[in-house]
DNA sequence: TATTCGTGGCT
DNA sequence: TAGCCAAGAAT
């Protein structure tokens, strides 16, 4: 089967995206440079259909990068809800902080200067260049690295970390065109994310399955080192999830309701600590804790 | 480079 | 049902 040109890769992807996009309140003209950083932020490991209600809580309440700064963080973390990994949201009002402090409270537009902020790392900083900006980077993240690796090098699942030859693979496949570059990047995470799935893609709905590697070879398993899987009951991902569930329904959390959230004492108390350490709670009394006013 | 860090739906 | 997985970053 022969290579497809570039150009023809490209039509496929963005004449597919043209028709089956959706329609997330981050996209479009309406969406402003911190809506999307929002939802960079809160996207990071998270579904859309979870992200979805609290990104809509969070642009009403704190419609500019100044609205949140001017917040303590626990209201920050209070509204973050049941997304996950609650450091982000710490992670997020310290960028809004930065972005006043350093770029009169605009989103600032450069790739090192978002990744000079907080909880931004190469991604996101790509992400919010691009789907924000309008530039021409390269964005990798895990559906178009899946995306990349089954039509380009024929495999079902990419290597744990990004390698040198993905960004290789990607950076030849970036449209010249700065704006086309732009809507490649989030054409082909929507393919991955919608079509080209981890466990079971629509090839029959692909628009490159004609000259996808991975379906070409008949679809071979993946064979690369293991991909560590998450652990989860009895670790103190767990026992933090407990006790910050209780810090935001409550007004503060007392030994005791800590108790019987997590019986066993030394993972407790190590768990407290290190969220007091993170600045996910504060210790207001002896044997009493809240989110940080 | 390898770990750590939440949450919940899906198969 | 018990993993697997979801727009990663920090250390």
């Amino acid at each position: 089967m022969d290579s497809p040109t570039p150009g023809a890769l490209h039509d496929a992807v963005l004449g597919w995206y043209d028709d089956h996009a959706r329609e997330l309140p981050w996209r479009g003209l309406e969406a402003t440079p911190w809506s999307v950083m929002v939802s960079e932020f809160m996207l990071q490991q998270t579904p859309v259909v979870r992200v979805l209600p609290v990104h809509a809580l969070w642009l009403e309440r704190w419609p500019t990068p100044a609205d949140l700064a001017a917040e303590p963080t626990g209201e920050a973390v209070r509204m973050w809800g049941r997304l996950g990994y609650p450091r982000r949201a710490l992670r997020l009002r310290a960028a809004a902080t930065a972005i006043v402090e350093r770029h009169g409270g605009e989103v600032p537009t450069s790739y090192d200067d978002l990744l000079a902020l907080p909880g931004v790392g190469d991604y996101t900083a790509s992400a919010i260049a691009s789907f924000a900006f309008g530039q021409r980077h390269v964005v990798l993240d895990t559906n178009v690295r899946r995306v990349l690796v089954r039509a380009v090098s024929g495999q079902e699942f990419p290597a744990p970390a990004v390698t040198r030859a993905e960004r290789d693979v990607a950076t030849a496949l970036l449209p010249d065109d700065e704006a086309t570059a732009a809507t490649w990047a989030v054409a082909t995470m929507e393919l991955g994310a919608l079509v080209c799935s981890a466990r079971q893609p629509s090839c029959d709905a692909c628009p490159i399955a004609e000259v996808c590697a991975w379906r070409g070879a008949g679809f071979p398993a993946y064979d690369g080192p293991p991909r560590r899987g998450q652990a989860w009951a009895g670790t103190d991902r767990q026992c933090r999830g407990r006790i910050m569930a209780l810090a935001r329904e409550q007004s503060s959390v007392t030994t005791a309701q800590a108790e019987a959230a997590w019986p066993r004492a030394d993972q407790r108390e190590r768990c407290l600590a290190g969220l007091v350490d993170d600045g996910l709670l504060t210790q207001i009394t002896p044997g009493r804790w809240a989110l940080p006013g």
